[in-house]
DNA sequence: TCTGGGGTCCTAGGACCC
DNA sequence: TCTGGGGTCCTAGGACCC
């Protein structure tokens, strides 16, 4: 079998470049995106510092300055100020992210069309056809030229840069797109696996997450190399038969999953965090607004999206962090608003509610286009249901 | 001073049907 | 009355990813 050229294109600090863009003189220097507005609207042009700010929110890009002095994604903004106090704090525009990740994307499919999507700021893509399309001597030494005619397009398309990894598989480019951040380019042939893969920590594959991680870390596990090194046998009889033997490929760099283009959602969803924990009975009616306007939401978003749903859930955090959800599947899948709430105000009876919570969300699932079959009218007229909180 | 929001996939048990 | 195996759907929780 011929070997694939797969590459892994990550942009760099994604949303932080993206603002970056718009203010260049912050370039240099330490700056985070993240958290929710609170208090008084700065002046035009002008920012907060970490310093200050009291509230919930978590940073989701840091630009390198500001990952040099110890703050990364998913660390909680007030944890983030002791580290970093002077470092910007810039409010998040999705828009205007989605609208740079448009571009970037388009760049690249002008090039290479057998992209797959991996969120807002990075793409698979399979460059096998193009690296053999004129018959390439090396097909290697192809493959990073490739990858830097991507780069080349993709600054010139956003002004933005990203790093790529090339290899023969997926698993293994997304390791190697993170090797040489920012702007790196990293190619890397199955001959390569011991001297650049092993040396990693276990973590670095995707699916191998916190608790895997440090459950192999329990078990004197800490590098690919030595997941690479341990007995199968004995991995499948800590972490189950397809987990253990899919660990075992992984460290090995075994990977089959092909570049899947496209796919259908399967849940719409929507939720939010309060800025102060609720009372189930005493702020009753400020839950039933929020409950509702969640509802009107992923009604919204499924409607763009034109798609229905039948199973409809509820989520919801408690002050203690502790998680439930409930699930509720109808009859007929629907894109109503009214007919969302009642379902998942059916969820709500079935959940205790006898402390406070911070977190409230609804999800569709279960999702189809809508077919020849219309919507029965009772339940479009249905009001939204009453409180119940 | 704890810990966002939008997703996917997996597991496991129970209901129900054949 | 008991036993059984397979398939599908539903539900709840959890790990993980961006």
């Amino acid at each position: 079998m011929p070997p694939h050229f797969i590459a892994h294109l990550d942009m760099d600090a994604f949303y932080a470049s993206v603002e970056l863009l718009r203010y260049p003189h912050l370039r240099g220097q330490p700056a985070v995106v993240g958290g929710r507005r609170r208090g008084p609207e700065p002046a035009e042009g002008t920012f907060p510092t970490l310093r200050h700010y009291t509230g919930r929110g978590v940073i989701t890009t840091a630009t390198y300055e500001a990952r040099a002095l110890g703050v990364h994604s998913g660390m909680g903004l007030m944890k983030a100020a002791k580290l970093a106090p002077d470092a910007w704090l810039l409010p998040a525009d999705f828009d205007q992210y989605r609208r740079y990740s448009r571009l970037f994307k388009e760049a690249v499919r002008a090039i290479a069309p057998l992209v797959e999507d991996r969120g807002i700021d990075e793409i698979y893509i399979d460059l096998t056809d193009i690296v053999f399309a004129n018959g390439a001597v090396d097909p290697w030494s192809r493959a990073r030229d490739i990858a830097l005619q991507l780069q080349s397009a993709v600054r010139e398309a956003t002004g933005l840069s990203c790093s790529i990894g090339v290899t023969p598989n997926k698993l293994l480019s997304k390791i190697a797109s993170d090797l040489e951040k920012p702007g790196g380019i990293t190619v890397l042939r199955a001959a390569d696996i011991p001297a650049r893969i092993w040396p990693l920590a276990a973590r670095k594959i995707n699916g191998i997450g916190p608790k895997a991680s440090a459950r192999l870390d329990a078990l004197g596990i800490h590098t690919i190399g030595e997941l690479a090194h341990a007995d199968p046998a004995f991995l499948i009889e800590h972490f189950g038969r397809n987990t253990g033997a899919w660990m075992h490929d992984a460290a090995h760099g075994r990977d089959e999953r092909v570049v899947v283009t496209y796919s259908e959602p399967k849940s719409i969803s929507r939720e939010t965090t309060f800025e102060d924990d609720l009372h189930p009975v005493r702020d009753r009616e400020k839950l039933t607004q929020i409950f509702t306007s969640l509802c009107v939401r992923v009604a919204e978003d499924l409607m763009r999206k034109g798609v229905v749903g039948k199973t409809i859930g509820l989520k919801l955090r408690y002050d203690n962090f502790k998680t439930v959800t409930r699930d509720h599947t109808i009859a007929a899948p629907t894109g109503d608003a009214a007919t969302i709430r009642r379902a998942a105000g059916e969820c709500l009876k079935r959940v205790p509610l006898d402390r406070r919570i911070r977190l409230l969300g609804v999800r569709v699932g279960a999702l189809s286009k809508p077919g020849a079959v219309a919507p029965a009218k009772a339940e479009v007229r249905a009001a939204l249901a009453p409180s119940l909180f």
